[in-house]
Order: C-alpha cells, then sequence, then structure tokens
DNA sequence: GAGCGTATCAAACGTTTGTTTGAATGTAAA
DNA sequence: TTTACATTCAAACAAACGTTTGATACGCTC
C-alpha cells in the first residue's frame, strides 16, 4: 500500500505538479495562474494551496532538477576527450532547452526565471545552476590548460551558456522573424554543432593568448 | 511658445515616460504596475490614461530605438576595417545593456521583453531588432567573405547576441554567484573584448570550414 | 474678469489575482 | 456499520490590478 498503487491524493498531487511545470514554462511564474494550472489538472482551485501550501510551495517541488544532474554525471563517464565531451554537453543542453518531446521542463521554467528573480531562485541557483557551473568550468579547465586565468575561462563559460539560451530566450522573436522556424531533433543538433565548432575555436583563441 | 519652453503638461508626460522606462527595465511590462510608474513620476493615476489611452500606449511610447540606430549609423561610417567595427559594435551594444549611467533604458527593456512576448513586441522586432540583424549580418558578411553559408552566418549572428545578452538576461543569477559582482565602465570592455576575441575566432573556424 | 478647453485630482469601478472557508464526499480502520 | 480522518468542492474572501469618473484647479484667449 506504501509502494504500488498510486492513492488518489497522490495522482492529482502529480498532475497538478504537470500542469504547473507547463504552465511556468510557457507563461512563466508569474503570468501563469493558479486557476488555469488548476483547470489543466482538472483539479479544484483550493487544491494546490491544499498540497503545497501556496503558489511558491507548487514551484518549488516543481522544479526537478534530476534530469540536469544525470546529464552531467553521464557527460563525467563518457569519452575521456574533453572536446568531444564538451560537444556531447552541449548537445544535451540544447535538447533539453528546445525539445519539445525531451519532456524536462525545469530546464526551461528555470531558463525562464534566470531574468526575472522568483520566490525560489535562491534554490534554483544553489541546487542547478551552481553545479552546472562548477562542472562546466572544470570541463573547459580540461580543454584550455592550465595556463589560462580564472577570468578569462569563466567569460568562456558565459560565452558557452549565452549562445544555448538564447535561441530558448528569444524564441518569440526568432519564431517573428521566421515564421516557418521550428526546432527538431536534427535543427536542434545542428545548432549545437555550430555552437561547440565556434566555441572550441573561441576558447583554443583565448587560451591560446595567454600561452603565448 | 510651440518652441522652446515646455509647458507643464508635457513635463509631466516626460516624467511618465522616465518613470515608466525604469520600471519596464526593472520589473518588466506585467511587473511594472501603472500606480507604481505614476508614484514614481509624481503624477496622478489616471496620468497614463490620460497622456497614453493607456498602460501598452505608456510602452509603445517609452520606446525609443534612436540611440540604437545612431549606435549603428555611427558605426557604418566609422573604420571600413570590418573586424573592428564588430569589435565597435560589440563594445557600444554591451555598454547599452549593461551601462548604468549610460541612460539607454529602451535597449534594456527590449532585451528583457524578448523571452516574454508584449503587446509592443512586433513593433520591437520590426523597428528594432529586423534592422539590427541586417546590419550585423552585412557586417559580418564582410568579415566571413562571400564563401560562406548564410545559415551558417546567421547562426554567427546568434552566437555573438548571445553572448551579449547573456550578461543582462542572467544578472540576476550571476550576481547571486558573486555578489560583489557590479559592472562599471572598465569591466564591461573586458567583457566586449573578450566577446569579440572569442567570436572572431569562432567566425574565423566557420568561415575558413566552408572555404577549404 | 469672464469664459473655455486642458490637465490634475481623489475616489470608485469592474476584474483578476492568490488564498481561505465550511460543507460535502471519499477512504480506510475499528 | 460506524467512526475518524483525508480529500474535494463551490463559494466567498481580501488585495491588487488597469481603468473610468466627475469634480476641481489651471492656463489661455477674448
Amino acid at each position: 500500500m506504501t509502494h504500488e498503487a498510486k492513492t488518489v491524493s497522490e495522482q492529482t498531487r502529480e498532475r497538478l505538479l504537470d500542469a504547473a511545470r507547463e504552465a511556468f514554462s510557457q507563461h512563466g511564474f508569474q503570468g501563469a495562474t493558479v486557476r488555469e494550472i488548476c483547470r489543466r489538472a482538472e483539479a479544484n482551485v483550493a487544491a494546490v494551496n491544499y498540497h503545497f501550501g501556496n503558489k511558491d510551495g507548487l514551484l518549488a517541488e516543481a522544479l526537478n532538477f534530476a534530469p540536469l544532474k544525470a546529464m552531467q554525471l553521464a557527460n563525467a563517464k563518457a569519452d575521456g576527450n574533453p572536446e568531444v565531451r564538451l560537444r556531447l554537453f552541449i548537445r544535451d543542453f540544447m535538447l533539453m532547452l528546445l525539445d519539445e518531446t525531451n519532456g524536462s521542463l525545469p530546464c526551461r521554467i528555470m531558463a525562464r526565471e534566470l531574468a526575472d528573480p522568483t520566490p525560489a531562485l535562491d534554490k534554483i541557483v544553489r541546487e542547478a545552476i551552481a553545479p552546472l557551473h562548477d562542472f562546466l568550468g572544470k570541463l573547459l579547465r580540461e580543454i584550455a590548460g592550465g595556463k589560462t586565468g580564472e577570468a578569462e575561462l569563466r567569460r568562456c563559460m558565459h560565452s558557452i551558456l549565452g549562445q544555448c539560451l538564447y535561441y530558448r530566450h528569444s524564441h518569440p522573436v526568432l519564431q517573428r522573424l521566421h515564421p516557418k522556424l521550428r526546432y527538431d531533433h536534427k535543427k536542434i543538433e545542428t545548432i549545437a554543432e555550430h555552437i561547440a565548432d565556434f566555441s572550441l575555436a573561441g576558447i583554443g583563441y583565448i587560451s591560446g593568448k595567454t600561452c603565448a
């Protein structure tokens, strides 16, 4: 009874979380309304406050950084070549940000809340972004070599993250500029490949500058 | 009387516009409230609707793309070396996005509204972003040479804009990761220089790939 | 100074928001 | 079946929002 079948209460909890992830990733925390979330979850308006205390609690529980951490773990165990691992990281990260079929909405919620501080931003920074920066920083250190300064390396990291996040943040604009635009799996990989090529060349130049 | 001294009505109009630019760039269009704007402009709540019809009208008039266009015009007339002109563009763009003393808030409002469609987004795209893309596209074409494909060139443009916008979009997060962080004129130029170095190396690699 | 159009004001409007309430319903043990 | 608790529900709550109103004060022309 504690193990197998989910109680009906746990089912509505999960329906609420799913609907919340959808709504938050689409309209942001402020833009998404409790009523709309409950409607999509086929639950009563009071359900959010009963199960999660309030809207903030719903956001906190809707965030799930497991896919992001799993991605980093798998990457660390992959082929030892750091440049290939950077390519893999960029590809996986872009898929999380753009691929509709991926289902990793928490990553897209995160991206949305970067610019617009939310009650949950401290938790997001602490549990997701800081570890991500650590991971990517170490990976770039392997590629750039020990001579490259800490500040230069961090700027390279920002250059990579900036390129990736751009496609998510500016999607409404790019959609208006190129109405026929749609990101399928193939197109995402092409973009990821470009970012990797572009960035590896950039890192090579930056790290070479200080070594020369 | 039509030329020199501003009527008291025009003064409150300008106070409202200034307060609106401040509020929209800080809290976004949704987050900023008409009441807060009027309070900071020392005007009555009804002033917005009297002078601009409604909140949307206030946003539309608060946007001013003149600085952005002037920057592009000055850039086009500058030193003919396209690589130097790209460096200049990145520097000026970053100053608009980050420098507090610059006063080009419309640029920061624009950056904020990229991800969150607003009643004015269509106007922003048509009058500011599309021309900006044209300008930057042509500049990159000069640098990359005629052999580089249109798609590759556009992706390079996205790489550059992504790097620049990252520092604006992720400012709340970077602030939390490095609490001592503050962008002064000197620091912004250092970042702009990095982005230019990083990107020119990237463009060199991308354009070389297709020419080889 | 009278008259007129413009601009400002306090106050209220109608909605929408997140949240709370108390009754009704469901679930599971005694 | 009865009892006790957990969950759902319709309804209402208080607060905040953009907007409207009608009266008041101002600036200008005649």
